[in-house]
DNA sequence: TAAATTTGTTACCGTTGGGTAACGAATGAG
DNA sequence: CTCATTCGTTACCCAACGGTAACAAATTTA
């Protein structure tokens, strides 16, 4: 029924995501997105929906896509401080590397529209908490995981703004190093 | 010369920064900024500049009334903990007494403007800087004074930043006890 | 092959965006 | 009192904004 698809919709919504995680929302306009897709915003909104249903697709690709790839880094490694270690490693090799500014896609909207839309913000803290499980299961059954889940997620968050804000890679370094050392050792 | 003028540029100033703080820098809008100040913009324009050196100006004035408020309340404690505690609890009341999901400006800001506008970037990073720096007197001569004050900053921020997010106040007591042992007992 | 459906394209809509020009009213300095 | 200066107000500018209508080309199902 129909004609097919010239489209990966999977490829355009990726491409809508990179635009509001580097820009934000009102920093995103429907003409970028036209760029960054190659698709006429006629074919974004059909696929889509408006801007507001498209930023809650981006979030919901990020968590399918990189969260779960920093779940994946988090458990290759059998200890939990090596564990974050590599985390923090992966996210200040981009920054070094490839001088990726962008932060973490979550981090930045919990800053940007949770305040102001009640339905991203919903969808923020949720994915926030299933962030914060994430680490909690990094750290394996230490006691009081569920407690250090708490404090590691809010300095990941600060470390990723500071990242995202221009800190140096060494001054960043620094900062994970301090992270690490709330975990405790031999905790898993 | 001239003529004086009507209106009290400090309060104008005020009102800016509070639009810019709820809603962002793109989010805020010329118009906003002639209701929130009750002054047209051709005023707004000759008073202050542009919306970029609005923002920048915006910045300075939270630096010169919010955080040294937030000093002041650190420095009136005798020990670090103590400090840290009576600072988180003023930003808890806030959100539980007057529901405040403002967060931090500084601290959106980070998440907001720094990876696009180079300008605000190295504004925001200066006062990231000079805030932890508060953060590293408030601990006093404690070894590691440094390093801690790092990862409280990071904690800090993420701790603001999930405060705009929505989480609730018993959450954002529950973490922020725990940034709170991040901190040694008797360290000043 | 016929019909229904969904595509890609073009054009358009009204609103709002940031920013500026022009000008009379007011008030300071000399 | 005079005059230069700075005020407040009105009007305007054009580009960009998010969103929609209309339609022919294409393709799958029946």
């Amino acid at each position: 029924m129909g004609r097919t698809k010239l489209y990966d919709p999977q490829v355009a919504l990726s491409a809508i995501k990179e635009q509001f995680w580097a820009n934000g929302f009102e920093g995103t306009s429907l003409h970028d997105l036209e760029v960054a897709t190659k698709l006429p915003k006629q074919t974004l909104y059909r696929e889509f929906g408006d801007k507001h249903q498209m930023y809650l697709k981006a979030l919901g690709d990020y968590e399918r896509t990189e969260i779960r790839e920093a779940a994946k880094i988090l458990s290759a490694e059998s200890d939990a401080r090596g564990a974050f270690q590599a985390l923090f490693d992966a996210i200040i090799n981009e920054v070094e590397g490839n001088n990726d500014r962008r932060g973490c896609f979550l981090c930045n909207a919990s800053a940007d529209r949770t305040s102001i839309d009640q339905e991203i913000g919903l969808q923020v803290v949720a994915m926030l908490d299933r962030w914060r499980k994430t680490f909690q299961t990094a750290l394996g059954p230490a006691p009081q995981s569920k407690e250090l889940s708490d404090v590691l997620l809010a300095g990941y968050i600060g470390f990723r703004i500071l990242a995202r804000a221009g800190l140096s890679a060494p001054q960043l370094r620094a900062i994970a190093g301090q992270l690490l050392n709330i975990i405790p050792t031999r905790s898993r």
